[in-house]
DNA sequence: CGCCAGGTTGTCG
DNA sequence: CGACAACATGGC
């Protein structure tokens, strides 16, 4: 079983997949990416403008297309925000096939707890291990874990941790655990406040401070308006950037902030 | 071996 | 309030 996007533009899934924004999908040796998404499994291929979803069902078909952001119009956008910056402009054409993931809110939390003063190849091992020790196992051709769920960590110790080998973050992430899972952080009323309440409202959690806060909203909330600053954006926004501030890129400044991110990061002589 | 990693916390001046 | 070491664990 399969599903198929015909007519799929603004996508490239490598781009998408490997630009620091999700942790869990790995690329295969015929260039394909398995991954798995609120529990289903999924291997993800393009060919030319067709997007392939093998072992996805049909009856999923929603989930996923909002999970890719197919609704949105990157290529309009990439054109509004091309007229702000040349940097800017040149960012986006560098990976044109860049989008914004619609993810799990709780898994992008825990992801970005675990980011912190972390890289990026750790922290999609630390990411793996977790979902293997305390994942559900989800039936299927290869063995694949669901993201853990709050109410699985919320009563964990920190040294029921130590098979992630996430250090120092272990109680990070329980707080944030026991915190959604009682209710204290209700994600879904997060992604309705108006942003410095919803980054207020995260920043309740240890281990969450402005920038965490920040990529949840992004990736986890899909607030598009959120401008994650990490070491990375703020030399570009120091070195390329100079006179621009995050809330000069608009109402779709997070979409902005990735192109110039992924840049960056590719190009690390500019700095 | 030393520096750094998509930061945050706790402490001190 | 702003600066700054400490934090676990590796990747390079």
């Amino acid at each position: 079983m399969s599903i198929i996007f015909e007519n799929i533009t603004d996508l490239d899934l490598r781009e998408t997949l490997d630009c620091g924004q999700t942790f869990r999908w790995k690329e295969l040796s015929d260039g394909s990416f398995c991954g798995v998404v609120r529990g289903k499994t999924a291997i993800a291929a393009m060919d030319g403008d067709r997007l392939t979803l093998d072992g996805a069902d049909e009856a999923d078909r929603a989930m996923w297309r909002d999970y890719f952001d197919l609704d949105l119009d990157y290529g309009a956008i990439k054109q509004e925000l091309s007229a702000l910056h040349p940097v800017m402009a040149q960012a986006a054409e560098f990976a044109p096939g860049i989008r914004i993931l619609n993810q799990e809110p709780f898994e992008a939390l825990i992801s970005f707890i675990i980011s912190q003063n972390n890289n990026i190849k750790r922290i999609a091992g630390i990411v793996d291990r977790l979902c293997e020790n305390f994942g559900e196992p989800i039936g299927g051709t290869r063995p694949a874990y669901a993201f853990p769920t709050a109410e699985r960590l919320a009563f964990l110790f920190p040294d029921d941790l130590a098979p992630i080998r996430a250090g120092f973050r272990h109680r990070y992430i329980i707080d944030a655990a026991q915190k959604v899972a009682d209710g204290t952080i209700d994600l879904e009323a997060v992604r309705a406040m108006p942003y410095e309440e919803a980054r207020a409202e995260l920043m309740q959690i240890t281990g969450v401070g402005i920038k965490v806060a920040d990529c949840v909203l992004l990736y986890g909330l899909h607030r598009l308006d959120g401008f994650p600053l990490d070491v990375w954006m703020k030399r570009a926004m120091a070195v390329l950037f100079d006179g621009m501030s995050p809330d000069s890129f608009g109402r779709y400044a997070g979409i902005a902030q990735q192109y110039i991110f992924h840049y960056s990061r590719m190009h690390p002589e500019l700095f």
